[in-house]
DNA sequence: TTAAAGTACTTTGTGTTACAAAGTAAATGT
DNA sequence: ACATTTACTTTGTAACACAAAGTACTTTAA
């Protein structure tokens, strides 16, 4: 199957998608703005950002605003890389017959 | 975010995901062609359908040909309904920043 | 006539994932 | 002192993915 194969199994989920789609388009987005974006809970948020930093999709920098402490998140070389890589897939599965 | 609640649960697996999109643009494929064209295994294939069955976004017709058992499918409305829906949700969430 | 192979499953077992809810830590606001 | 904010981690449960093996019936081959 035309695609199949370049689809990426980090993007099946959801909320790993709506991630990245915010991340592909705005650079460094903070941890409570995906939150909300996404309508997460902060354990699931997490444990997803968690899985796309060990693929070394993300760049994270944490500092203190105020005397606050944030956390913002970009997407990384690879991570664009994959990203567009699995949307290519996804384009060419569902264009083609064949 | 937008698009991102149109996306349908049902479609986050790459293989529903190609089974769709391979019943989207052909009617009446063959169980066998499914599972060739996915490289998937019996058991795994038939659990992926059955879950799209379950929703009724499949219909099944079962015959003989030859003297062989010969299973095939074609998408239902509902399914097609659903799964457009889906690609909607998915180009919106990706087109767009905010 | 036993044996292999095809078709379409179902069952079993194991490991991975999703998620909410609750807990943690360090600082701030009241 | 107490609640709140931020960004997590931990815990527990349920769902899911998948390969491999088993099932049932038939056909073709030796």
């Amino acid at each position: 199957m035309k695609g199949f194969d370049k689809l990426n199994k980090a993007f099946d989920s959801r909320v790993r998608l709506g991630v990245m789609s915010i991340l592909v388009v705005n650079d460094w987005v903070k941890y409570g703005d995906l939150k909300e974006r996404l309508s997460l809970t902060d354990g699931n948020l997490a444990s997803h950002i968690a899985s796309l930093e060990k693929l070394s999709y993300l760049e994270v920098r944490k500092e203190f605003v105020g005397k606050r402490p944030q956390t913002s998140y970009k997407i990384s070389k690879t991570g664009k890389r994959a990203f567009e890589q699995h949307l290519n897939g996804l384009e060419e599965l569902l264009k083609g017959k064949q």
